[in-house]
DNA sequence: CCCCCATATATGTAAAATGCCTATATAGAA
DNA sequence: TTCTATATAGGCATTTTACATATATGGGGG
């Protein structure tokens, strides 16, 4: 998937794959780079991505921010000041960053591959649905 | 993923997902309105739909067919007739056209979450590098 | 004739991802 | 007290994915 542009390919690499599951990731990616916030707000806020709530699954999002700790992308303290449950705080790091560039270009790569389909598509009915 | 349009939804869903992986149905049953072909023939069209030959896997593409077959999108018969190995010439079936138009739904409905990321994503980066 | 190659289809398998369900804990409201 | 919202986390069966391998036909070169 992973368009071979620049040296990341697929297998081991992290921007490879266009399953929207996977999407999730440079959206919380980008919404840390706009703030640093705990898990639960981000899951709320990744609607405006266009993830309607039912597909939300809280421990996908957990998971998917564990996932990339491990991977360096993001980092995340215990925040036990405001009342309330513990929250984890995390914080995008300087290579999440890069990844989520990488990302940008996959994504419009990807975005031309559904927009080549979809011109395929009309032609090919449009004609159809005329005789 | 399967953005709530219609009756089909999660889990079970045909055009639920968004892998790239998945992509690769809509282009198989695309291909195969234009005309009735085989496998091998399918593998190769498939790089107008923007995938590389590198991440074009034969195993891929027949066990596509075979589920796509299983569940009624295409047909198949064997044709021994033109020399050579033997072909297993596949063709939508009516079902098939109609989740190819689910699929386009699907796919308009994901271009336009990819839009809305990037929108996202250059009006932040703009403001950063700016500074 | 034999070997290599292109054509053509198919299976095996380990690793990763996904969906869905359940568990745990805090604290405010009814 | 009980219910609900907030907040995080793990279990687990199924699906997907990548990659490797197996099998067969037939043409061309040596």
């Amino acid at each position: 998937m992973c368009q071979d542009v620049g040296n990341h390919h697929k297998g081991s690499c992290r921007c490879a794959g266009m399953q929207m599951g996977r999407f999730m990731q440079p959206c919380l990616l980008l919404l840390l780079h706009r703030q640093s916030t705990h898990g639960y707000e981000l899951m709320q806020n990744l609607e405006e991505f266009g993830f309607a709530s039912s597909e939300i699954d809280p421990g996908t999002i957990y998971r998917h921010l564990r996932k990339m700790e491990e991977e360096g992308l993001v980092r995340s303290r215990w925040d036990t000041e405001q009342g309330g449950p513990a929250k984890r705080l995390y914080e995008i790091t300087a290579e999440g960053e890069e990844i989520l560039h990488a990302w940008a270009v996959t994504i419009t790569f990807n975005k031309q591959r559904l927009e080549r389909f979809l011109e395929k598509y009309q032609s090919q009915f449009q004609k159809t649905i005329k005789k």
